[in-house]
DNA sequence: TCGATTATGGACTGAACGGTACATAATTGG
DNA sequence: CCAATTATGTACCGTTCAGTCCATAATCGA
C-alpha cells in the first residue's frame, strides 16, 4: 500500500557533528546557513528536511555535545583515590579544551558568554556546570573524608571554586593559551588543595 | 574666511558609552546598526558621520573599555601588604564583572571568547590578560618573599593560575552566577594562596 | 545677511540573510 | 512497470543588514 521513500544520501550524526564544529568556531549569530550548506554538503532542503530551522539545527547540536561531555563527569567515580580521581577529570577538560585539531574551549561556553544565542545554549550550559558543580563537590568532599585534601577550607567552597577555574580553563584554551599553560594552571591548583605528603 | 560649522547635539563619551553597553550586551554580531541607533538616540548619518563605520565603532568601544580597566591595574601597588593588594584586586574585580546594572562579565572576554569578533577585540583581550597576568605574577612574587603567600609553589604558576581564575569569575558572571559566589571563590583562593596563619 | 562648513534626518542601495516552493530523482511494495 | 513516498537541487521570496546620498538645518566669521 505504502510506497518506500527516497533513501537519504548522508549520515544524520555526522552531519550533525559537522554542524556542530561550525557553530563552535564561529557562534550562532556568525553561522549563516549557507555556511552550515558548505561544512556538511548537503543542500539547502535537505539540511532543513533532516534538521530543522537554523534555532533547531542548534539545538541538535547543542544536544549532540552535551552528550559527549557527560561521558567526562562518568568517569570520576572509577577511581578509588579523590585526588586521582580529581587530576584525571581536570586533566580531561584540559585535553577536552585544547584538542590537536577542532575549535578549543567549551562549545557552550562560548556560546552562552558570547552575545545572542537560543535559550537552549543558556540552558544547557546551566546544566552542564551545574552536574560539574556537583560532581566537584561530590569529589573534593570524599578527598577531604579520606585525608588526601587540605580540611582547612570549605569543601563545597573549594569545589565551586574549582568549578569556576574550570570555567577560565575553556575560556582561556578558546583564547588561544598553550596547553601546556592550562595543564600548568591545573597542576597547581592540585597542589594547593590537595598537597600529596601533608 | 572659514566658515563654522553646525554643532554636534551629543557628547561623543556618552555615545561610545552607550554603544559599548549594546555591543557589551549582545556581541558584535547580535549588535545591528539600528540597534546603536536606538541604543545612542543619534541618527544613522550622525553616527557614521561621527564614529566611522561599524568596525571602527568598536574598535572605539574596545579603547573606551581598556581605558576604564586601566585604572584598576594601576592601585595594586598602592597596597604595601602583598595579601591585600591581591585581595583588593580580585574583589574589585568581581564588583566590575557584577555590578548592579549594566551588563556582567567581562565585555574583551565575552566578545573574544564568543563567535566572530573584530580582530581588535581578541589583540585587546589578549593585551589586557597579559597585562593582568603581570600584574598578578609581580604581586605574588611580593608575597612569597614577604612571607605573607605559601612558598610551596611556584609564584609565576600561581600568579598564572590566578589569572585564569579570573577569567573564570568573568565568565560565570557573565552567565548570571550570584556575586556573593563570586567573592566566596575568591574568597576561597585567598585562603589557600595566602593564608594569614602561616 | 550672506557664505562656508559641518550636523542631521530620511530615503535609498546592493548584498546577505533565513526560509520556502516546486519540479525532479530515487527507492520498494504492488 | 507503476504508484506512493521521501530526498534532493534550484530558483525564489520577503526581510534585514551595513553603508551611502542628498536635501536641509545650524552655526559664526565676514
Amino acid at each position: 500500500m505504502k510506497g518506500v521513500a527516497r533513501p537519504r544520501e548522508f549520515d544524520e550524526d555526522e552531519v550533525l557533528d559537522r554542524a556542530l564544529t561550525t557553530f563552535w568556531e564561529h557562534g550562532y549569530e556568525g553561522t549563516s546557513i549557507d555556511d552550515l550548506v558548505a561544512a556538511t554538503g548537503l543542500g539547502r532542503a535537505s539540511l532543513y528536511g533532516a534538521l530543522g530551522d537554523k534555532e533547531r539545527i542548534f539545538g541538535r547540536a547543542v544536544e549532540r555535545y552535551c552528550a559527549r561531555m557527560g561521558d567526562v563527569l562518568q568517569t570520576v567515580d572509577d577511581d578509588p583515590s579523590a585526588r586521582a580521581a580529581l587530576g584525571r577529570l581536570l586533566r580531561m577538560l584540559v585535553t577536552k579544551s585544547s584538542p590537536r585539531s577542532g575549535p578549543r574551549g567549551c562549545f557552550l561556553l562560548s556560546t552562552a558568554v558570547g552575545g545572542d544565542a537560543p535559550r537552549a545554549a543558556r540552558d544547557a550550559y546551566a546544566e552542564y556546570t551545574s552536574r560539574l558543580e556537583r560532581a566537584l563537590i561530590a569529589l573534593v568532599r570524599r578527598g577531604q573524608e579520606s585525608g588526601e585534601f587540605t580540611q582547612e577550607v570549605d569543601a563545597d567552597a573549594v569545589a565551586r571554586m574549582l568549578a569556576v577555574l574550570l570555567q577560565g580553563i575553556a575560556a582561556t584554551a578558546r583564547a588561544g593559551r598553550a596547553k601546556a599553560q592550562l595543564e600548568a594552571a591545573i597542576e597547581t591548583m592540585l597542589a594547593l588543595v590537595a598537597r600529596p605528603g601533608r
